[in-house]
DNA sequence: CTGTTAGCGCATTCAG
DNA sequence: CTGAATGCGCTAACAG
């Protein structure tokens, strides 16, 4: 019923060999004898049949892209861009047209949610798909269990041939002392690289930066809506802070005003009506991000401050909507579009891997109307 | 190297079709044999080959997600509530454990960005993994073109056994008068739906509820930033638009107070300039959607008006942002995160198809602090 | 309930 | 440059 191969190959009068090989293009093939099996693939409309050619070939055109949440920007601009990036056919510089399908792999966007283990299904269900390569964007969780379990499935898949590529996120921590020797006499040729190519961003550089930004403007009791505990880009943004907070000299119990919660609205929310109950003192908040940022000024609004007169707030990470809020945010710029670029690059082997297998791109400070020097 | 299904049942000392079965949970195999089959299959840290499965079976776990621009949480939040849905697994009701992965779908979401080709492109790559179920989301192109070779592609799709749903878009126009009898005598038996089911919004309702609310409020010289020409999710909000004026009396050139232009914030601003240039006199600005009213917002900060006293804004959509915007934008929520969890739904046939196949969701008005009574 | 037997549709050796 | 033969790993009839 369905027209396969074979059947191209019969009104092309060539054999179902034939027919493969112009289809993937990587083997000399008479211009004439092209030309033909192409008019017979239009003719019958054929589509290859991916399963069979996966399993003929132990390879997919399949790549992975791993969020931990689809609905915000942070991981939708990355993904566009990455996706963008490993859709764009062979020879090509721009998207292609008609709808053939030819040399281009299939990048997917998977949404893990933040949850560990849907993280780890979907790599399996990748793994099983025999994913050419997986980005996986976003921080990763810190618990031990999971750091071992993720080592492991991301080793397999580097063994099978899948490409890993960390983005957003820190190199995984090195594997202890490593095996040794190993396998038998013949040397069974370079293996497939170990260790996952990353890109991570400088969030604790941009953290430093923001915090300094604030103290610089006179601002000495900050409060903190720090992510979600437990994740390396919570952690590694809030010792940013501190790290400026330290610098200048600003000691006192500040975990009293640091306030952890999801990557969300609402948490900024009541997270800073409870940062200001524990210290109505405060004269700035610093959220872990925009969004959060953006509860913060729903909570502020409410109980009837100003910003920035009253209060000074800070995001982090530029989402389109920071420099529209009211007012204007000020942020941390992370280069979004170029990560999600380079990893679709480094996905697809079109981009040396960096020094050490690491690449971290820069944060930029972007002072906006919602930071003042405080009040009195 | 890599540990077939063979190697597990060798191990289970049991056959690879009984590997396969409790693999797959549909055929009853006995308990304890069960058992010792999930064990060699730990053991042997076992994942099925996806492609080879998909090739017997002829049919595989994917299951896309088309949307327009995944950066932009309209299509952010709809695609993450049908994955959600459709990576449920086939029993429970939350997230499974455990990264082993059993009887779910993979669910992917690919990123057109708006283009026709790339559209084209993707239902191609998706029929070619013989995609299990294709979710469609945004609004469609109306090019004559494109229109027939989508019915006819999603045709094959469904011809091929995989199941299509619209969501957030318009049902295909009627296939015309149809083939006549067509295939020779044996009943094949009842086909797979002809037509996918569809999940639409009621954007020109919700573009007139919106209009309505700002002639209410008394204003009659209105700006309207139309989404990009040729989409029916541009052209059905601007036809609520337009009814709410004729029904209120309000005749004049509305397309010289009309602009179009991409979904995007610099659209936005842009248009509103242009608008503004057109005519001084507007009191009020409706935006196609809330990221187009961020744009709005920026050009008329830059003009030095205030909103809504100089200008009301409206957009549309109610995303996160919205109400954080300074002043909280006027906009119509739609049930973005209903919507995809239907067309998970029915994307996996776990709910019934609605009344002739399309089931259209209601958009409520919100009025907030963006709009008020014009100045005089 | 379980084992045996055939392919699924394609990519590759090899010959020619 | 092209054709013929082989097997990728699994599922789906059938038997038993």
């Amino acid at each position: 019923m369905t027209v396969t191969l074979a059947d191209v190959a019969a009104r092309a009068r060539v054999s179902p060999a034939t027919v493969s090989r112009v289809l993937n293009g990587n083997y000399p093939v008479a211009a004439e004898t092209r030309e033909r099996v192409l008019r017979a693939v239009d003719e019958l409309d054929y589509v290859l049949n991916g399963p069979a050619s996966a399993l003929a070939a132990a390879t997919s055109d399949l790549v992975g892209i791993l969020v931990n949440d689809i609905a915000d920007p942070f991981f939708g601009i990355m993904a566009g861009a990455a996706q963008t990036e490993i859709g764009r056919a062979a020879g090509d510089g721009g998207p292609n047209g008609n709808g053939r399908a030819g040399g281009e792999k299939l990048a997917v966007v998977c949404n893990t949610g933040g949850s560990p283990e849907r993280e780890l299904t979907y790599l399996t269900l990748l793994q099983r798909q025999r994913a050419s390569a997986v980005v996986i964007t976003g921080g990763a969780l810190e618990d031990p269990a999971h750091i071992t379990a993720m080592a492991a499935k991301l080793t397999r898949l580097m063994e099978a041939g899948t490409t890993v590529v960390l983005c957003g996120r820190p190199p995984l921590p090195a594997p202890g002392a490593g095996s040794p020797a190993g396998a038998s006499g013949a040397g069974a040729g370079p293996l497939a690289a170990r260790i996952p190519a990353a890109v991570t961003f400088d969030n604790r550089g941009g953290g430093r930066l923001l915090t300094d930004h604030l103290i610089a403007l006179g601002h000495r009791r900050i409060g903190y809506l720090a992510g979600p505990a437990g994740r390396t880009t919570t952690r590694h943004r809030l010792e940013g802070h501190r790290a400026a907070l330290a610098a200048a000299g600003i000691t006192g119990d500040q975990d009293r005003v640091t306030v952890h919660g999801p990557y969300t609205r609402d948490a900024g929310q009541q997270g800073t009506r409870e940062l200001l109950l524990r210290d109505p003192g405060l004269t700035a908040v610093v959220a872990a991000n925009d969004t959060v940022a953006l509860g913060a000024y729903a909570a502020l609004r409410e109980l009837g401050l100003r910003i920035p007169e009253d209060i000074a707030v800070a995001g982090f990470d530029d989402l389109p909507f920071a420099r529209d809020m009211g007012p204007a945010l000020t942020t941390v710029r992370l280069p979004l579009i170029e990560a999600g670029a380079r990893a679709g690059r480094l996905a697809r082997g079109r981009e040396r891997v960096p020094q050490g297998g690491i690449a971290m791109l820069p944060a930029t400070l972007l002072p906006r109307a919602s930071t003042a020097r405080p009040h009195d």
